[in-house]
DNA sequence: GTATTATTCAATTGATTACTTGAATAGTCA
DNA sequence: TGACTATTCAAGTAATCAATTGAATAATAC
């Protein structure tokens, strides 16, 4: 095999993996697998894909390797092949906001709009876990909040997050999180939570990029 | 606009920059242009595709804000938009070392069969180079060297290393590289080398790898 | 065994993509 | 000015891709 054959078939590999990424909805997918494993259909009702058409995409990332299967019963489990594809949609996430201004359009229009103010960092968050100064909420389903979590977070979906009102210290502040940085249902939470004079804020980050970074998590 | 547009949207402007590092060409492209400028007709030449042809991958490549281009006389110059997408590129190569079986048999099959002993990292290198115990080899075009090289390393092109073997302090290691972890030059520069019976050995990874860390370079 | 369910397969459609070809732009140089 | 060059544009073709549809697998429950 000369050079120029080596070279040519190598970035064709990695090709490949772009070609994965190039469908929205398989972006979708794997960020949604990031929370943790999922059998199809799940995926497709989160898509809004057919059973079938979700299935075809799924196949097409587990042939280059970025989601793998294990068969349960009648059900196939998917799951992120390891956590180097976690790190590769972050880096994907971050050219497109330097990169594309229509990231940065969309961001401002939507997330800007709601209340942005003061996100804590993941590192800073976990200082301020540890010296029992927060109250850190899952608000992501518990599906997802049982497959791993920040260590002593608390479970409370959004949809439940006013019966759960009256439970909360309220000198103590509230930081919530979810499944990534343009997840809204942290920032639903924070509105809600700040309603009731409750001091509130948002993670920056979601649970794959908390883990990420081997910060400390707990599951079941 | 609704929750469920926004993530949608969001995910298919970044499924964009997927599509953009879909095609193996592109990818050449890019690796090329991390080493430097270059106008059309140099990328053309490399990828092996004709000038038209070039010319509309590359402006896939601006509409996505992956390069940018400038125009000098008759002349348009394009480079990589921003250090986040050479990270984006080395992270896509480890992913697909990862997971692409193909990936890892391709260079078993290539590099292994070349003397692949002891690679020096990065972080190695500039240790040694700072007590002044290696000469590094930039085995690059001149044009790319130019653009910007190793602190303290010399351009030497592979074609003209022959010519330059006497000039070697025969008790001192000389460490080549050249574009990045795949590239040949680098290679066959340490065999060159060892067969006049030079201790010398290959850096891990390539300049644009190298400058990322914010290790020291030069120019011109 | 039959009925049911989750998933996958196979065939088809319309849309998108890569590449080629030849012409059009825009700049340089004599 | 006119010849020349690098790049881009525009139209056309073959190949590839996403999504739909309906049937085929494979595992469970009765």
């Amino acid at each position: 095999m000369s050079e120029q054959n080596f070279k040519s078939d190598l970035f064709e590999q990695f090709a490949r993996i772009g070609k994965a990424l190039s469908s929205g909805k398989r972006l979708e997918m794997l960020e949604f697998l990031a929370q943790g494993e999922r059998s199809v259909e799940p995926l497709a009702n989160m898509t809004g894909l057919s059973v079938a058409n979700t299935s075809q995409h799924l196949q097409q990332l587990r042939q280059v390797g970025l989601v793998t299967a294990r068969k349960e019963g009648l059900y196939v489990y998917y799951r992120i092949a390891g956590d180097g594809i976690v790190r590769l949609l972050a880096t994907l996430r971050t050219v497109g906001e330097e990169n594309l201004a229509d990231v940065n359009r969309l961001v401002k229009l939507f997330l800007d709009s709601k209340d942005n103010l003061e996100p804590v960092p993941a590192k800073e968050l976990w200082q301020r876990v540890k010296q029992g100064l927060v109250t850190v909420l899952d608000v992501r389903p518990p599906e997802e909040y049982a497959q791993g979590h920040i260590r002593g977070a608390i479970n409370v979906p959004v949809t439940e997050l006013k019966k759960w009102l009256h439970h909360i210290p309220a000198d103590q502040e509230v930081v919530a999180y979810c499944r990534g940085p343009y997840c809204v249902l942290a920032y639903e939470a924070v509105q809600v939570l700040r309603k009731k004079g409750i001091k509130a804020r948002r993670m920056e980050d979601g649970y794959p990029e908390w883990r990420l970074r081997g910060l400390p998590i707990d599951m079941g």
